[in-house]
DNA sequence: GCCCTTGTTACGCC
DNA sequence: AGGCGTAACAAGGG
């Protein structure tokens, strides 16, 4: 599913679009916005686009910026080359009917928002102010500071993007995993050094998934959460339940619970 | 055909 | 007030 790495591929995918002239957008989704999206785009180009946790801006020349979310199965196909082959929990196809947005350059490119299920969203200026720092580069002070006053289990802390944004429910299990955090542990428990252990340790590994093709290509990959197999690290029957509403996988021996 | 899956938001409760 | 849990949402796939 488009967690925040998946984002990043898709933002650096948006690139390809920059500077080219939009001479067209057809808007098959959230038609309450039809209007200004058709009024605000054609005759312009993007600029820059950025990503902050899950959500992709392209910047325009002039006019409001467009903001994309992917929600659990949306793609962002720029000129008929999806940035994410395989997707987790969404079929392989790119079945005209799911385009949901489709803007057309002057070159008879397009950038679209694919989507079998209808949940990826586009709106004009983004408001990112209620997101927190992105996941890439938040701070073990912030991390530490947020967690503070939850009860929470730390799972449900880190899903919560006004605490965290880009960390999704399997990247949030991959890196438990590897810094050895139960996921049940109340946010407020978990130690000071713990957190910067995470803080230090995830946006490498993180990069390194990004590069291996996304938020599947870590160690608690899409195959592990289905069959739960022993403990790839020490061979120990991992868990596979319900923490902070999400399934979740981890192992009770290096991964105890408080 | 039931049930699983996900991210986000809306709600009600405490 | 704000933390917390849960339902709702869409719809393909097993």
């Amino acid at each position: 599913m488009p967690e925040g790495l998946e984002a990043e591929l898709y933002r650096r995918s948006a690139e390809q679009a920059a500077g080219r002239r939009i001479t067209d957008v057809t808007v098959y989704d959230h038609q309450e916005m039809a209007m200004e999206i058709r009024t605000a785009l054609p005759g312009h180009r993007f600029t820059s686009v950025r990503r902050h946790g899950k959500v992709v801006t392209l910047d325009l020349d002039d006019g409001p910026s467009l903001g994309l979310h992917f929600g659990m199965t949306g793609r962002l196909v720029v000129d008929g080359d999806a940035a994410i082959a395989e997707l987790e929990y969404s079929s392989g196809r790119d079945d005209p009917a799911w385009n949901r947005l489709v803007i057309t350059f002057d070159d008879g490119g397009t950038l679209r928002i694919n989507d079998p299920r209808r949940w990826a969203r586009f709106v004009l200026d983004p408001d990112l102010d209620r997101l927190g720092p992105d996941f890439l580069d938040v701070t073990a002070d912030h991390l530490v500071a947020a967690f503070a006053r939850r009860r929470t289990p730390v799972k449900a802390a880190l899903l919560d993007q006004g605490v965290v944004a880009g960390y999704g429910n399997m990247c949030v299990d991959e890196v438990l995993w590897h810094v050895g955090i139960s996921p049940t542990t109340p946010a407020r428990d978990v130690e000071t050094d713990d957190v910067e252990r995470l803080v230090e340790f995830a946006p490498g590994h993180l990069m390194t998934m990004l590069q291996l093709g996304g938020s599947h290509r870590g160690t608690i990959t899409p195959e592990v959460r289905a069959a739960v197999p022993p403990c790839p690290q020490d061979g120990a029957p991992m868990r596979r339940e319900q923490v902070g509403g999400r399934t979740t996988i981890w192992c009770p021996v290096h991964q105890p619970d408080p």
